[in-house]
RNA sequence: GGCGCCGUGGCCAAGUGGUUAAGGCGGAGGUCUGCAAAACCUCUAUUCAGCGGUUCGAAUCCGCUCGGCGCCUCCA
């Protein structure tokens, strides 16, 4: 197999991926800030992190996940007063409403979801070794990381911090900073933070956005691990930042392989709770999306590619996996008499064309292209009775180690006679069998109409077996 | 002001120096079928926003123009 190469952010090149340690892979994707519900555009982002994640997997590799969740910042303590309830009651509700949708998605589970008040004297650890380094100072209770003392800063995103230019967000902030680009790593306590503060080493307070990644990717996966991922956004000031923190206190490298996956845009425009232009997984499951729908919309095009979503492209994808299913279901219902090694060598051809695709820098697209050049080889292979039991089992355990990557292509909404036995249903079209077999086409097509507005629709097959699927 | 991305058929979307420009959706015709459904077959971009340049050769490299968009301390 060819190794796989993917757009490392720290080079901004094409990088072969070799992992720190053979055959393992550790990785840490930045999470959902437990808030609010996660949109469909921030999925994009954890969906991606799910599909390397299976590659990966797909490969051989023994992959270590972490996915942070962001349970301590200005919107989640403004959101748990503003109800009066409990900063962690609060961010529960989002975090549990998170790892439905991601569940409902078919994203993998991290093996770890840090919080990030589970993590303040890792945090508070940070901040002093960064104090005792001299590159971290305290100023009114609060401390702040001093950019001047990190000759690299700017360097991970590219920011000439000499030309940059200074917005009325920064101007406005905390005027006790030495330097107006320098960043809290912790906030002192202030009276509109209630009751939410710790009592640490470094005084009463709350940590910085920052530094939470910084000291649980250290906690949890070590210096210089492998992939560190996240969305476009993150690059600046984020991962900036949380490079300047970690490589600052431990004089490390703090992650070998940065990848980012780029924003899913509505309308042209960037997706983002602060326009109110975004749908949660739940808007569209009220429409009547499905969630692998969703699912393969949402992956949909190259990670590094800006995508448009539109209720229109859900359109197309509800038809791309009928005919996924179709294909599935033909290899499932074959009674060919075999074809041997041809079989193996169109199912050899394709699976090498998506390796490929998917080793350089995740071409999904074009990963995608080989799935459905197999999926018209098989159905072609079936229809020439080349499929018999050998080759079905041979194909069905293909059509799985494709989807250990896709996840979309074997689920529960996948309804036919083969794996559910609905008993008014089936006595209905035996009823039909019985009037084809008189010739009594009027009756046979009455009953076919009237299963048909339930949604059922009926196929005849060669052999006289009829299936039927929800539509 | 600085950094950067995109413009490929009706729609979505790969390809980024060299065989006939992937694949999906949609559309047209055909095979199969009692009729359907599904599947299969054929067709659906002489051309890659426009103009110039480099080259034996460009959708791919360079320049300009037009159009759309992102980041520059809330952000997936």
């Amino acid at each position: 197999m060819t190794s796989l190469r993917l757009y490392n952010t720290l080079t901004r090149h094409l990088d072969e991926f070799v992992p720190g340690e053979p055959g393992k892979v550790k990785m840490y994707t930045c999470g959902p800030t437990v808030y609010a519900r996660a949109h469909i555009g921030n999925f994009r982002t954890f969906m991606f992190s799910d599909l390397l994640r299976r590659y990966l997997a797909y490969k051989g590799y023994d992959v270590f996940w972490v996915m942070n969740i962001t349970d301590i910042d200005d919107k989640t303590i403004k959101g748990a007063h503003a109800e009066g309830i409990p900063l962690r009651d609060y961010t529960s509700r989002y975090a549990e409403a998170f790892f439905n949708d991601c569940k409902t998605l078919n994203i993998t589970p991290a093996d770890l979801y840090p919080r990030a008040t589970e993590h303040i004297e890792d945090m508070v650890h940070l901040v002093e070794e960064l104090k005792t380094k001299g590159i971290a100072y305290e100023a009114e209770g609060s401390y702040y990381y001093k950019i001047g003392a990190f000759p690299a800063y700017g360097k991970f995103a590219r920011l000439n911090m000499k030309e940059m230019m200074v917005g009325e967000r920064v101007a406005s902030d905390e005027y006790e900073k030495e330097d107006i680009r320098d960043f809290a790593l912790w906030k002192g306590y202030e009276a509109e933070d209630g009751d939410v503060f710790w009592e640490t080493s470094i005084g009463k307070g709350r940590p910085g956005w920052h530094i939470e990644c910084s000291a649980m990717s250290l906690r949890y996966l070590g210096e210089d691990f492998d992939i560190h991922l996240g969305g476009v956004d993150l690059i600046f000031p984020h991962h900036q930042n949380e490079i300047a923190q970690t490589e600052g206190a431990t004089g490390k490298r703090l992650a070998r392989y940065w990848v980012h996956s780029e924003h899913l845009l509505i309308d042209g425009g960037k997706m983002s709770k602060s326009l109110n232009n975004f749908y949660t997984l739940d808007d569209l499951l009220e429409k009547g999306w499905k969630p692998r729908e969703i699912r393969f919309a949402l992956l949909a095009g190259h990670y590094r590619q800006r995508t448009n979503f539109s209720i229109n492209s859900l359109e197309a994808v509800r038809a791309s996996l009928a005919r996924l299913d179709s294909c599935v279901r033909n290899q499932e219902l074959a009674t060919g008499s075999g074809a041997g090694q041809e079989v193996k060598d169109i199912i050899a051809l394709r699976e090498t064309e998506f390796q490929m695709a998917m080793d350089d820098d995740l071409n999904y697209p074009e990963a995608l292209a080989a799935v459905f050049n197999l999926v018209r080889d098989l159905n072609k292979t079936c229809a020439d009775g080349g499929i018999g039991p050998e080759e079905r089992a041979i194909a069905m355990a293909a059509l799985r180690r494709f989807d250990s990557v896709l996840g979309f292509l074997f689920s529960d909404e996948m309804e036919t006679c083969v794996v559910c036995d609905d008993i008014e249903i089936n006595s209905l079209v035996r009823q039909r069998d019985e009037a084809r077999a008189a010739k009594n086409w009027a009756e046979a097509d009455r009953i076919r109409d009237s299963l048909a507005e339930q949604g059922i629709v009926l196929e005849d097959r060669p052999g006289g077996m009829t299936v039927w699927r929800r539509k």
